[in-house]
DNA sequence: CTGAAAGCGCTTACAG
DNA sequence: CTGAAAGCGCTTACAG
């Protein structure tokens, strides 16, 4: 089925089918009436590829993430997706996995096929993340880099209170357990912890790198109960669930002889044993405000709606608690 | 960039060019050489959306999931993932949210964008899924539908350990937590169960329909408490958390009243208070098997490579224990 | 308000 | 082995 079906069944020229159907009002009452009936009748749907040829829009914007089954992502798709659907547009989700060479092929087989591209958690260098902002319009989330639009979340509020929290507990050697050499988020939360243990007078030294993951927490319990540290910032909670299982594992008490806290506020937090303080960021906003940001690169808004500053918050429960003297 | 700006470089007719870059040995080696530098040196991407035109191939397939925070979906997702790249197919997840009618809709809008549909956790009636099947190729998961592939992980093993564990704990009469009225997966746990529950000699009865959420377990829990269930078979994990979580606000012990179990084996049911006894399936295989499915009957494979059946079994962990005497 | 025509970037018989 | 040409389904100036 083509507009040139409908066209033979409405007695009109294609080009008016295709006028009808996406210019309302530049075809009379009457003909539009007869044409809409008409791809009705024959089940008729654009073929978008076709569009895009001649427009150069696909109405499409591609959400590229690292890990599908990183709890983290879940608010960002969530808002990604609002946002999109608010503006008629089809999100589509790639995964890059884990590597930047992997992310990097992704992008370039999306890329021509989308109007923008939203990078959630990328590994990209920044001259793979400049040369692909040449070709297509682009926001990353979580990651800056000259030149290109991005929604970063404040990481300080939170990682303020969480320190203050540790030192209202009376800790005074906190181990920052970081990510991957190359994560970007890592290094940010690591320098925000810094700049606050240095103004709470805490002494901070950091334990890694360390894969962002639940057996990457499990590695480096070793590397921390050998350290000075009463409390463990992770980098974020996957790593803290992977120490405090490894630590329940070899007899450790949590919170009693080790605080632990994470990044992140994911699924699960609250129901593990114990659950996990950690520091929490409206994902889901930073989602949406990245695909409006897109969007209005694109053209689809005038301009940049009004955005919000994202804070990061803490959330306190049960994996921290006072320091037992030794 | 385009074949055409390749031409002009490599000095050859743009069909040349398509013959180079496509099908590898149709043109001399010579002249291969110089346009694969031309197109290097141009840093040449194809579009798909002109490629897809003639050809009427996009290269990619859809997986359509209702809810990607879903912790049932990573599997699928995965699994799906890998399949898809090993024959170079781009994968594009879009999401489809609660209601069948979003997801129609956001079907429809894909659809013409890929060359099949992989449907993970449809809700769509049986006669929109014919009318796609005819327009689409599609592959469905945990969903039958006349005439439309499926692949189908067995309950019935992980269903009947489950019921023999719960029987050999003594408990005696068993609540199946449903999932929602349209839910197919619901309904097929509910039907295994019964079959065993009469082998096994146990009572057992249902209570819903539910939202299979978190909340939706919480909803449950007076109904519950007024029935007379010992133990709880959740029609997924998610409820059972629900479940659980009220049970101890209200201080009722698990499982030393009340033994609950779930389905899925998510992520986080193993860090829970207590760990959740649950029913696994392999979903990345079902992803995989589902995406393999589709590429054959695209025309990608010649034949449907074998298929292991999926089976479930169940990881019994702390939700569930002995039966108490009143 | 409507139609004829050109063009978007590619592929693929058809010739040579 | 290579080129000229037609065509995929749509959009959009350009006329009328």
């Amino acid at each position: 089925m083509t507009i040139y079906d409908i066209a033979d069944l409405a007695k009109v020229s294609p080009s008016t089918v295709s006028r009808a159907l996406n210019q309302p009002g530049r075809v009379s009452a009457a003909t539009e009436a007869r044409i809409r009936a008409a791809a009705e009748k024959l089940d008729f749907h654009v073929n978008p590829m076709a569009r895009a040829l001649p427009t150069g829009r696909t109405n499409t914007i591609a959400l590229v993430v690292a890990d599908i089954t990183n709890p983290v992502v879940f608010g960002i798709v969530r808002g990604a997706e609002r946002a999109a659907a608010k503006a008629g547009y089809t999100l589509v989700i790639s995964e890059s996995q884990e590597s930047g060479a992997v992310e990097a092929a992704t992008v370039a087989r999306i890329a021509p096929a989308v109007d923008g591209i939203v990078l959630a958690t990328t590994r990209l260098t920044d001259s793979d993340l400049a040369k692909l902002a040449r070709r297509k319009k682009l926001v990353m989330i979580n990651r800056a880099a000259e030149g290109i639009r991005s929604v970063e979340p404040t990481i300080r509020t939170g990682a303020a209170e969480l320190l203050s929290h540790l030192v209202a507990l009376g800790h005074e050697a906190v181990a920052f357990l970081s990510g991957p050499r190359d994560s970007w988020t890592s290094a940010r939360r690591w320098e925000a912890l810094l700049v606050e243990a240095r103004q709470l007078g805490v002494s901070i030294f950091e334990i890694g790198p360390n894969s962002p993951t639940i057996d990457g927490g499990k590695a480096a319990f070793d590397r921390v109960s050998a350290s000075p540290a009463t409390a463990v910032i992770a980098f974020n909670d996957l790593l803290a669930i992977g120490l405090i299982q490894v630590a329940r594992d070899r007899g450790v008490r949590i919170p009693s002889e080790l605080s632990v806290a994470g990044f992140d506020d994911i699924f699960g937090a609250e129901f593990m044993v114990p659950s996990l303080t950690t520091v929490r960021v409206d994902l889901a906003a930073a989602g949406e405000q990245a695909i409006d940001i897109l969007l209005a690169e694109i053209g689809v808004y005038k301009e940049v709606p009004e955005l919000e500053e994202l804070v990061s918050t803490l959330v306190v429960r049960d994996s921290t608690g006072p320091k037992v003297g030794p």
